[in-house]
DNA sequence: TCGCACACGTTATAGCATAACGCAATTGAT
DNA sequence: ATCAATTGCGTTATGCTATAACGTGTGCGA
């Protein structure tokens, strides 16, 4: 699933994430659009759910969030699992790929015949620059 | 952080996550003590948070839902970092802990000075029944 | 007995997400 | 060329998740 050319809507959802120097809630990203002709949630939701698919935005799950991929041009469906640090302070999110965790869960998943289809890793806490 | 005696409200929570098969959102848990007086989504999210503090019951970040510890009489806290495996069709929840995956991202953590305060590893998908 | 901490109850509100409807543009097979 | 299917879009309404703010009562140590 390579990401197609983006629709208006998507590309203006995109563009505020990656402009954006950490996650953004959909509101949020709403308010940020309102100036270019979006009024409602759904708006930013449907294209959301392209970006989603198409692996250029993470959805953060433990804080309702949505950010952009850290590799520009890649596909990050194609990093394996994908792990979050998310400081709780500034906001800032690290994002990172560990082959051994991904192999780890894998394996337990496989041991267990369960079929997975979406991992989340998130690790919430402070960065180094917020923990001083 | 070893449990105290719950209190009335924070004992009714427990007891309906532990009889439970599963997960369940607090608007549920709520509905199912209004018998037992409850009226207020605060009534449940104060328990919960107790509940949570203690180590018997865990949060699923990526489904607003709430399980008890399969750990029975034991505080999660001390098993390391926790995983969940969801079933997205039937509900089900398997917790287990891999000690090589909390070493992989304790490493991480410490390798980019960030402190951890808690983390969430949640893989959604199909349990064996149901991916049958 | 005073002050404090804590659990609790209630009302109101904030924040996150989707259902359901209809319209317009695109595509692509016949 | 035309029709059907698909996709994106806009709007209204609604539902689900979570917390703010206020007040009450109780127990307990200074």
């Amino acid at each position: 699933m390579s990401a197609p050319a983006l629709t208006k809507n998507q590309a203006l959802v995109f563009d505020v994430l990656e402009k954006a120097d950490g996650p953004l809630s959909a509101y949020t990203i709403l308010d940020k659009l309102r100036d270019h002709g979006f009024r409602a949630p759904l708006q930013v939701y449907r294209a959301l759910e392209k970006l989603l698919e198409y692996g250029v935005v993470h959805r953060l799950e433990s804080i309702n969030s949505f950010v952009a991929c850290a590799h520009p041009g890649e596909n990050c469906h194609s990093h394996g699992i994908v792990a979050f640090a998310i400081c709780e302070s500034c906001g800032q999110v690290m994002e990172f790929h560990d082959h051994e965790v991904d192999h780890r869960l894998t394996d337990w998943t496989k041991s267990k015949k369960f079929k997975a289809e979406k991992t989340t890793i998130e690790i919430r806490g402070l960065c180094e620059a917020c923990a001083a």
